[in-house]
DNA sequence: CCCATTAGTTATAACAAGAAACTATTGAAG
DNA sequence: CTTCAATAGTTTCTTGTTATAACTAATGGG
């Protein structure tokens, strides 16, 4: 598609060039009481006062070396731990996402195990939403709702051939832990056998020796993640009917 | 008192926080001469005066409406039409990656059919690079070498899953065609028949009845990517030792 | 001491992929 | 006109992987 002259000139007469506002947001996972949960807050200040957004906010470029170093602080901000698993989603920007004008933000989505967050303190502005489908059970401020879904896919498609699951659990965890992970977010029920010969052949695990989880059967053996650098892949996807 | 939103709006400064430079750049490939190239521009201005670069620059508030609109509109600028996929890669903002200061990029990748484009005009300022490993052989300007490689990784990566090769190809292709795109991108040779199963399983393909593609053996089938919107997924990487 | 419960293994049948040999269809050489 | 080289496309068979279900193992509680 060619573009008229008209066109052209329009866009290269503006020689100077205002900047975009600039936001970090974070799509933070866990999975509690058999959900997967997202975390969000209720904005204090308009546009959008007093809805549910996902946290975040605006880069610092006194503090912020980078955008990450920026998602990483607001992380700890958030939630007062380093999040074991952080990665970046996408950048979204337009002139309509926020009525105060053309800005762009850039989400991370971050995984954790429910056990290394207490958010006790503070339940009216800050909550751990269920996730439904692919989305939260409430409207959402800006575009977020969007954007959630975008993570709650991405998620469920990286669950598909890596093994980012583990970093919903503990650093010590079993087997079948692992597998309802697996199945609370893929909304689907895995084969046992399929599921632990896939997860063994990749060989991301190791045994904790000895240790062993008690409950009302037999105990369950205890699992570390062994290379948190090395990303494996699954072959195949996990889930069968997979797209 | 409270404000309402509407006060609220009136009474905001957008200038309030320092925001860093935004700029779009452009991972363009395409398959040409049996090899795996990429757009690169020698840059005009410093920094980086007369080095190669990804093609790419500043966000136009006035008339790009979004960041991939910014997107398509330097694609259509540096090759003049609209490309038959454009993804966005990943965004990179930190203090260091360009000596101006602060700086923001949002990557998109582009694939295209080599016959779509004609680049003969400007040899010294505009090229396709041939990339070998994750690189080019060339010094590239910033950060774009280690965004070049991302690129690569992902390009590769999402051939072992989807369909994204089609887009190498112009409209009608045959399955040899294809898969000779993905021995050149994923480096090794492909086994015909399983090749072709998976494809054909796949069901992204038709046939164009009757028309076939002359050569010096047998003439090979002429098909069509079906369905350009439709995801389709292989259940299995593509590459026998992937990862 | 038996049973419910959960963990973990094994056997097998169905299925998918890799490899190689096979057939098919064209152009060019003689 | 025949043969051969070249490329397309299919078939067959072997091998490897997965789903399923039945099996064994280990624990706590009645």
């Amino acid at each position: 598609m060619e573009l008229t002259e008209a066109e052209f000139l329009r866009c290269y007469n503006v020689s100077l060039y205002e900047k975009p506002s600039f936001t970090v947001d974070l799509v933070i996972f866990t999975v509690r009481d058999e959900q997967l949960r997202v975390l969000l807050v209720k904005r204090a200040e308009h546009p959008f006062k007093d809805q549910w957004a996902l946290p975040g906010g605006f880069l610092d470029l006194q503090c912020d070396d980078s955008v990450e170093n920026c998602a990483m602080r607001k992380l700890v901000e958030k939630i007062g731990i380093r999040a074991p698993y952080l990665e970046q989603l996408k950048t979204y920007g337009s002139r309509e996402r926020d009525p105060r004008g053309w800005t762009a933000t850039t989400v991370y989505f971050a995984l954790m195990a429910s056990n290394s967050i207490s958010l006790e303190k503070d339940q009216e502005r800050v909550r751990w939403a269920p996730v439904q489908g692919e989305g939260v059970d409430k409207a959402l401020a800006f575009d977020h709702a969007h954007i959630l879904a975008d993570a709650v896919v991405r998620l469920r498609s990286k669950l598909e051939y890596t093994h980012i699951a583990v970093h919903l659990l503990p650093e010590a965890f079993t087997l079948p832990e692992l597998q309802q992970i697996y199945e609370i977010i893929l909304q689907q029920p895995l084969d046992k056998s399929s599921f632990r010969r896939r997860v063994v052949q990749a060989g991301m695990l190791e045994e904790i020796a000895g240790k062993l989880r008690d409950g009302s059967g037999r105990p369950a053996q205890l699992y570390r993640f062994r290379d948190y650098d090395r990303k494996t892949f699954f072959p195949r996807s996990i889930s069968r009917y997979a797209r």
